[in-house]
DNA sequence: CCCAGGGTTGTTACCGCGAACACTGGCCTC
DNA sequence: GAGGCCAGTGTTCGCGGTAACAACCCTGGG
């Protein structure tokens, strides 16, 4: 059996067959063959069966190119990425992957490794090459953010996570509202006050969630202590520990990703204190392994698939022609474990 | 400044400038322009200094559905993933997309949510539809690969992962060295035989990791224990812990992967099991966290970066017309740390 | 009985590009 | 001085599809 593949006995003349050689088949013009094809216009059931007889036994395929040319529509979206497999930007991309197959359309990635103006700008080019109807730049960095000041205006742009002022259409996860969650459950935990490991200051969601836990701080007329930042590593989290460790009045601490925290958990673990015995930790983003960190991380979850589909949709607004709003958040959720559980 | 978005001050006539366009600008034919281009054929300075002008202004791109359509050539790679963030897969993605784009092809994704056979054909059927040069198959199930028996004959394609008898060319990680590795390094440390939690049953990751397993005890002459299956996540590596835990002669243990580990570790620590002074842990894929486990993990490396780029020169060799290799393996690499550490 | 009109089918004209081939001049060779 | 070669350029054609319109059949109403 050859599983839907479409491999049948059909004669195999070297290359696909057309529309045309389809019509010659079924004894019908090419014409009639496309509005069989694309259910358009009326064809009486007896040439459709006909048609149909011939597509299936030539295993026909239609042209993407040649439609693409002829209509002005690839049927293509663009995403540009970081070429990490950190979870944020992993997960949205299937997302926006997911919404845009259901929708007809596919998806081509373009990664960068470095996201600095020009290799934005070189993707982006990239991609607009390949005649994409709409570009998705997940690339929650400043420069980046920065780079699509000069964007293009003439094809459909949105950013994901791309920080407060984000020149074009933006969807991102609400970063001020899940630290201030995280941030408020530590004080209301009885903290006097709570110390932030930060992400890289280039990335505008590192930038966003120290703005916010700083405010909540000022809110709760809290001195912040001094910040200790990392690079989203458990690296950067285990060395982000050992300088914490070594701080006296230590009781709680927002560390601004899951991955660092583990790093931290570990520095902890290592100088002998206990989690959540002596220290509070909460982390941000919670990946799947969360949940079984020594001890379970209480962190702020991200719903990145839901971040996918509304962009997808703002994009396809944008293709359609209705103007879409600029931003759009969704929520953060918090998500209690034990490392900020009962000492 | 617009940086390098080629949004000049050229006149906007609502579509994009061809060939053609830039022709009559620069005063000469459409091929001297197409020869401009794409540097083919002999062009005078001073005319192709003309072009290039007129190319600026209009700030032209070539269509590619257009040359697609007359070279036969998409310049698009197709890969089938997982929607997964599943660390081995992700990686390889980000591999494949950076040889292929260091080469000008484009990549094309279709994620599946569960690999069965249909998902694949119908994925697989999707990208044709997009005339990709070449399919990478990146789904290491025992479905998937038998779905790529009936698979289409008439386009490149490569399996990733795919088992020991994948009945297409197929790149992987060498899963059984891995697995012998890691039990070796068990039976070196003493202990009398090594428990293995493995990964799903229609894995062929997992069956070759565990039949690498069992050979590796029977070669050394020792009996193997009952065997404890999971899902690749971290929960079902703490119910496996959990179960792993009531077990008298328990000393040492492989598991299939790192998400694993961490909840067996989990696991573990709440059992009152010591790693490594009670019991031994070794773990597979070498995650960047795994280094920050509690404690740190001994595991198996994969060079998922090298998989990418095999998988694409596969694929190219193929494209090309000359005959590649039916079958590549990346060795693997041990790392040891803390859970295997001294007792 | 003729004509209007709708359902059905065919014809033609491109879409933007590159392959193949034709053409123009020098310049070199014998 | 005629022929050949080659760098430089142009013309024509068609890739495989869709849009627009033309042409045909059949039916029903006047």
């Amino acid at each position: 059996m050859l599983r839907g593949f479409g491999l049948t006995s059909g004669s195999l003349p070297g290359r696909q067959a057309s529309l045309t050689d389809v019509a010659v088949l079924a004894g019908v013009s090419h014409m009639t063959v496309s509005r069989v094809v694309n259910k358009t216009g009326p064809v009486s059931a007896a040439t459709r069966a006909k048609v149909l007889a011939a597509v299936e036994k030539l295993s026909y395929r239609p042209n993407s190119a040649a439609r693409a040319l002829v209509t002005g529509k690839s049927g293509i979206l663009g995403v540009v990425t970081l070429d990490s497999t950190l979870y944020g930007p992993a997960s949205t991309l299937y997302g926006i992957e997911h919404a845009a197959r259901e929708a007809g359309y596919s998806v081509t990635i373009t990664s960068v490794g470095t996201p600095n103006s020009s290799a934005i700008a070189e993707a982006i080019e990239t991609l607009r090459r390949l005649a994409v109807e709409g570009i998705v730049v997940i690339a929650p960095h400043a420069a980046a953010s920065k780079s699509l000041e000069g964007a293009p205006l003439d094809i459909p742009l949105v950013a994901v996570g791309g920080g407060q002022e984000a020149p074009v259409p933006m969807i991102a996860v609400d970063q001020a509202d899940g630290a201030r969650r995280a941030t408020e459950h530590l004080l209301a935990l009885g903290h006097k006050t709570v110390w932030h490991v930060a992400g890289p200051v280039d990335w505008l969601e590192a930038q966003d969630r120290e703005t916010a836990w700083r405010q909540t701080l000022k809110r709760h007329r809290v001195r912040a202590p001094r910040i200790i930042r990392g690079d989203w590593s458990s690296r950067s989290g285990y060395a982000a520990g050992q300088a914490l460790a070594r701080e006296k009045d230590l009781t709680a601490v927002f560390v601004a990703n899951d991955q660092m925290a583990l790093g931290l958990l570990r520095a902890f673990t290592e100088a002998g204190i206990a989690v959540p015995k002596d220290v509070h930790v909460v982390g941000f983003d919670d990946i799947p392994e969360a949940a079984y960190f020594s001890p379970p991380l209480t962190t702020v979850r991200q719903d990145f698939i839901e971040v996918g589909r509304r962009t997808f949709r703002q994009l396809a607004e944008q293709i359609d022609g209705r103007e879409p709003a600029a931003r759009d958040l969704v929520p953060a959720e918090l998500i209690v474990r034990e490392s900020t559980g009962p000492r």
